[in-house]
DNA sequence: AGCATAACGCACTAACTGGTTACTTTCTAA
DNA sequence: TTAGAAAGTAACCAGTTAGTGCGTTATGCT
């Protein structure tokens, strides 16, 4: 028959059935739900309330609670490294490169709030989810070698001082902005200021950078 | 009243009555409970089985659980803070001070670990218990003012670089440690090497002493 | 000794929670 | 056209969980 779905028209009826979607409305849900509660405060009623699908969809298509947070985090590390292939760092001069990468990680950890819960919460878990993954892998070796790439370019250059561990300075570029963000309520406290105010996060930024900068010159 | 059952057994429990060292286990056994598997994921029936007291204690001394909870993460604070006062950094030469300073706090993360935890937990909550609690403000200041004294008299010396904000130095100091650690399980996945063997350690310590003596160097 | 008070313990529950059973509806290949 | 696979649903369940009612026991004070 030609009763074939077109997605494009627009015109289309809009379909009752579609798993994808509803697989794509669980999985946004969820990922909503660990960030604000934590794998053990999240509620599965609540995500499925959410998602706007029946309880036992998220059973049919993730198993149990924890394939659920499983998919949502292999999910959320494949989107920031996929993001940061896109940089394209490799041609760029090597301080620019570097502040352009300070800059995106900042900026996707601000944007995306909800990767740095989860990756918190799956520490919490002793990294059990990602353990089981293989997925990731090859995108974090990936990441690795960007760094790694600007670091050589930059000693060959004569302007980065040698000897410096790539994965020391990811660790350190991650951690900075990190560190900063996530424990945003609590330092506010600490610190008796708005650490989210749009002149703080700028001021942040800019210490960052320099931060880095000063660490890789020769 | 007479009625009462007299199993005499021969072992006669020594219920002792310690109001103290109860409160004291509660919250030992509190802390372990909410490091490990957060504000959401702890169990009060399993802290009361730790803590060998009964549950009914538990809402006697803290109210409910986010009552203990935030008596838990107050202490925490506490405990950190005391420890740094007791650094007496002031009378010491800017570079050391500041590297006793990195030092400490990755000493105090990595022997406690709880205190990262339950941090972590704390703003999951967005601070919400925190908030409420104004002892821990007036340590907090004190802390702040160490950092600053140190670079104000660093600067004096000409070793120091001015124009250096003590609140951003003290979040650097706290992130390169913090980050680190906290992720360590994710970590040592994503950059596959075990981020918590001994010379792992001794590593990232030097790494960190270095970037901050870099970062504030004239 | 007597007593008030604080410490302590048992047994219970109402609400919740992850997960399931049994069933209906929709879509598609043959 | 239709069999059957896939998508979707409501009601339910068994175990868990934070929180309590109420009775018991030790201890300091007079």
């Amino acid at each position: 028959m030609a009763a074939i779905i077109k997605p494009e028209e627009p015109t289309a009826k809009p379909r009752v059935r579609d798993a994808e979607a509803t697989r794509a409305r669980i999985l946004d849900a969820a990922k909503k739900e660990f960030a604000k509660n934590g794998l053990g405060g999240a509620r599965v009623d609540d995500i499925s309330e959410n998602a706007k699908a029946n309880k036992r969809m998220i059973y049919h298509y993730f198993g149990n609670k924890e394939g659920l947070f499983q998919t949502v985090l292999e999910n959320a590390y494949v989107d920031i490294r996929s993001a940061e292939q896109k940089l394209n760092l490799d041609h760029l001069e090597p301080k620019v490169a570097l502040e352009r990468l300070v800059r995106f990680t900042w900026d996707y950890y601000l944007k995306n709030p909800e990767f740095i819960s989860l990756v918190n919460s799956e520490n919490l878990h002793r990294a059990k989810h990602l353990k089981k993954s293989e997925v990731v892998k090859v995108y974090n070796r990936k990441f690795v070698s960007m760094v790694d790439n600007i670091l050589t370019r930059g000693v060959a250059a004569g302007i980065f001082r040698t000897g410096i561990d790539p994965v020391q300075l990811n660790i350190t570029i991650a951690a900075i902005g990190y560190y900063y963000l996530t424990n945003r309520f609590t330092g506010s406290i600490v610190f008796e200021r708005d650490l989210m105010a749009k002149d703080a996060l700028e001021e942040r930024l800019s210490f960052n950078i320099d931060t880095i900068l000063r660490l890789v010159a020769a």
